[in-house]
DNA sequence: CAATAATTGAAATTGATTATCATGTTCTCT
DNA sequence: AGAGAACATGATAATCAATTTCAATTATTG
């Protein structure tokens, strides 16, 4: 699928910006990869298939991604370090996160979605993009 | 309102920890504190009305609150510093954020918190907490 | 009031991310 | 294809928020 690098290096070109073996590396390695993953996981993962990028090309090709719209940071609470995600699985998906375990399991619910579109016209609001999590224990963990 | 300061008074006491001066002034000026605060504006606003008090204290004092479920960590997408609010407002309510000048609303909707509950559970989890985000452009910089 | 254990603030440390800079590469133009 | 200009790279240093360390101070308890 290297549809995605494609979009990439238009993106590029249309900056100015150069197509580099670095820049197709991360992404390649990063577009991937399902679900979340650290700018230093993504460099450990990249050395491998990839040795010599550097860990700070990683960071930057991440932030170009961003930028191309074909990745997303999150931020998780009491999690120092943002993870990244394909902007694709990004939109319009949700957390459920174990507070005992850390599990993450990724839903999906149109009908919140609805009501979210309802509650930003009432304050004057155009929703471009949102991010649900919800904390709680997986059944595992509260049966153990 | 110095239940809250009884609150952690209690929790203190029962922890075996001590109740000093700068908790208290800590305390004080975050629960006379609407909205969001980090670490950092916290003690500017706490040196204020009590000079002499580190910041080293104003994070050891929030990282109290939270324990003694006084106080409730965010972690906004794109921002490094972590923010604070009071847990009884902290408790079900979401966030508007514009993503032009920064605007924070908070709302609650209860039909979605419902509607949370369900797909967890769905999922074999039991809801603890949530935290909901919607990104958009608000009204006013929308026509602008 | 004395003993004990916790607290404080300053400074040092950590961990994640970003900036710097000399060197190397890509792209453009001919 | 080749030269020049502009951008990219990687190692290192710097930054920023947050935590740890430690000697000095303070609250509690009996």
């Amino acid at each position: 699928m290297n549809k995605k690098i494609a979009d990439l290096n238009r993106y590029l070109a249309d900056k100015g910006l150069k197509i580099t073996r670095q820049r197709e590396a991360v992404a390649q390695v990063f577009f991937d990869t399902d679900g979340h993953i650290s700018a230093e996981e993504l460099y450990i993962k990249v050395s491998r298939s990839y040795p010599g990028v550097g860990l700070t090309t990683v960071y930057r090709t991440l932030k170009l991604l961003k930028e191309a719209g074909l990745a997303k940071e999150r931020r998780f609470a009491e999690d120092s370090q943002g993870v990244f995600e394909k902007e694709d699985t990004a939109r319009h998906h949700d957390h459920l996160i174990c507070t005992r375990c850390g599990k993450i399991i990724e839903f999906k619910e149109p009908l919140i979605e609805k009501l979210q579109e309802e509650v930003a016209q009432k304050h004057g609001f155009s929703v471009e993009d949102h991010k649900m999590e919800l904390y709680g224990l997986c059944s595992s963990c509260r049966t153990a």
